[in-house]
RNA sequence: GGGGCUGUAGUAGAGUCGGUUACAACGCCGGCCUGUCACGCCGGAGGUCGCGGGUUCGAGUCCCGUCAGCCCCGCCA
């Protein structure tokens, strides 16, 4: 079929320097324009399109082939790279100032009539797209996400092995861990009854690599969680996974930096200044409300409970009360929200949890405001200093629970960042959020959880703290957060066989527990565990902001739907009676 | 487990208060056209209104259920 043809260019890289030269191509047709006499034909592969022109008079065979040419058919075309003639350039190619005028066209495949148009105008349903997906691939904006994420993946290989990070693999088939996400669980075929699972990450054996002594080590690597699905979140996932030995919290980071810096410089031209700022946990959640704030914006939450905690306004003095606060917003000059958006803004809220969302309109005469009269002249005032209120303002309140007051206003601050536009889309701002809790209540399972995961070393000051108040403890763990998505998150680890063993009996893991799921890493740290800790980042959430995409089935070059299936292969699927009575496993719920 | 949005030719949409044979565009097929580039002009084919049930003389339209896709809460150390 291709005979003695060797492809000499892409389509997309043929250009003005090419004039003159007899160039071979091969591609897909994307569009074919005929004009009787002349065909135009826009001949596209993974770097771009370039114009072919058939002319009859001067090859009439190929010109008849050109003639059943269909969108989608697969060809490769030998001719002269040539100037277009004067007025017909076209300044939206990239190879608008060329074409290339056809002396051999060979049809190498055809092609049925495609379900949907592969141009970028259309805006095709996602579920058709993803049944076809290997022709929503074909599409320019697909292809150049996916070209992206292999550069940063490039570039990222390029900068970790320059620091002296060694890519290491480690195992897909490991054991099942208590705490943390689902696991995805493989039948053993040969241990009847038993079970692998998938790594939610490959935390424990990075830390192994570093009893080893490989003293750093890197890896791009598949992570899989069951857990429900979101726009942001596949249950197959890529962490750019790093460890280092002898290192503290500033070396991390700044390694880390410099490697986020060398992938904006690479894939977008864009400079990000380092070191990046930095705020602790505790800061994060009283000026923001959540622990990944948006830093684009400002907006910013203040904590008011002092100065109600006396009012005769009983949603916040009961609040008070019961441990909790009241915090607020004031959206400057917001004023004019209609009472249709103050209703939407109180659904938002109850959203999170909030029951409900106080509003007071800044006029010339004061307060308007369902809630006005339950405050003294002395509580206005107040409040009105505390928010610098000024005339044309929206403020709003949520009274209630440490967590749900700052979490329902934090992601009501994020809303509005968007509504109302004071969101820079051009903008890359950084955040490091340190000093985490190292442990939370859960009061579910009456036992403390990790925040970050149970081989978290504990802040030096803190540790008396694990015997007194283990809740205060604050851990020697870090997130990187851009534009308000953490996209990256690590931890100094514990190197202390005994720290960690009190750390699983903090959290209800007991000795014989901790002994049988993570017996190994209590033995590792008891033959010389250096000190050492490190960091995973999402490259999928990177990738999705690198690009622009609202979704990551958009920087995924084969995702699942939200129903974690795939529509395409139509995995999950039903296997034979043969295949599971190797893995001795009896189904008991047939599939709809 | 829960809340919300969407579903009409191959595609993306319109479809009034429930009323004749469900529209026009893009794509597709045929014809014409030698400078177009999301080419143009003429003609043609193409429909299980997601699926099931109900109300009604009559349902794309109203009601109930269900399926699928998407967004969110819970969940995701």
């Amino acid at each position: 079929m291709l005979g003695d043809w060797k492809r000499s260019h892409y389509c997309g890289q043929v250009t003005a320097e090419d004039i003159g030269k007899e160039v071979c191509l091969m591609g897909w047709v994307q569009r074919r324009r005929d004009h009787g006499g002349l065909i135009f034909i826009d001949l596209r592969d993974r770097e771009g399109i370039v114009q072919l022109a058939l002319d009859p008079d001067r090859d009439p065979e190929s010109h008849g082939k050109a003639d059943r040419v269909r969108n989608e058919f697969v060809i490769a075309v030998k001719g002269m790279v040539s100037p277009r003639p004067e007025g017909t350039v076209n300044p939206k190619m990239k190879t608008g100032e060329v074409e290339v005028e056809i002396s051999e066209l060979r049809i190498l495949n055809t092609a049925k009539t495609p379900p949907f148009m592969l141009d970028e105008y259309t805006d095709v349903a996602e579920n058709l797209r993803l049944k076809y997906r290997f022709l929503d691939l074909r599409r320019e904006s697909i292809q150049r996400n996916l070209i992206l994420r292999h550069n940063v993946a490039q570039t990222v290989r390029h900068y970790l092995a320059g620091k002296g990070f060694l890519e290491i693999e480690t195992p897909v088939l490991t054991k099942s861990t208590p705490e943390g996400a689902r696991d995805y669980l493989v039948p053993s075929r040969v241990n009847p009854g038993t079970f692998y699972a998938l790594p939610q990450s490959p935390q424990l054996f990075k830390q192994l690599l570093m009893v080893s002594g490989f003293d750093r080590y890197f890896q791009i690597v598949k992570c899989f969680r069951d857990e429900d699905l979101r726009a942001d979140r596949q249950p197959e996932f890529t962490q750019i996974d790093c460890e280092m030995s002898f290192v503290d919290r500033e070396d991390v980071i700044s390694v880390m930096e410099g490697m986020i810096a060398a992938v904006f410089r690479e894939t977008l031209g864009v400079e990000i200044p380092i070191p990046m700022p930095r705020i602790t946990y505790s800061e994060a959640i009283d000026r923001f409300g959540v622990d990944n704030p948006d830093m684009r914006f400002g907006l910013e939450l203040s904590d008011i409970t002092d100065l109600v905690r006396d009012s005769g306004f009983k949603v916040f003095t009961d609040a008070v009360k019961n441990g909790g606060l009241v915090k607020a917003l004031n959206v400057k000059q917001g004023g004019g929200f209609s009472r249709k958006e103050l209703d939407d803004l109180t659904e938002f809220v109850k959203i999170y949890g909030a029951k409900g969302l106080a509003w007071v309109k800044m006029t010339e005469n004061g307060w308007q405001s369902p809630i006005a009269k339950f405050f003294n002249e002395e509580e206005l005032a107040a409040i009105n200093r505390n928010l610098d209120a000024k005339t044309g303002d929206l403020l709003l309140f949520v009274a209630d629970s440490f967590r749900t007051a700052n979490e329902a206003l934090g992601r009501l601050r994020g809303h509005l960042g968007q509504k109302l536009g004071l969101i820079d889309r051009d903008a890359y701002r950084f955040v490091w959020v340190t000093d985490f809790p190292l442990l939370e209540w859960d009061g579910e399972t009456r036992r403390h959880v990790a925040v970050h995961h149970p081989f978290t070393a504990p802040m030096d000051e803190d540790i008396p703290f694990l015997d007194s108040d283990p809740g205060r403890a604050r851990a020697k763990a870090y997130d990187l957060v851009l534009n308000g998505s953490e996209i990256g998150g690590g931890s100094i680890r514990i190197h202390d066989q005994t720290v960690q063993s009190r750390m699983f009996s903090l959290m209800g893991i007991g000795e014989e527990e901790a002994r049988n799921k993570f017996g190994f890493l209590l033995d590792a740290l008891d033959f010389g565990a250096p000190p050492h800790g490190g960091i995973a980042f999402g490259l999928d959430r990177l990738v999705m902001i690198l690009t622009g995409s609202d979704s990551i089935r958009d920087v995924i070059a084969f995702p699942k739907t939200q129903k974690a299936t795939c529509l395409m292969s139509e995995a999950p699927g039903v296997v034979d009676e043969k295949q599971l009575k190797e893995l001795s496993i009896r189904v008991i719920a047939r599939p709809k």
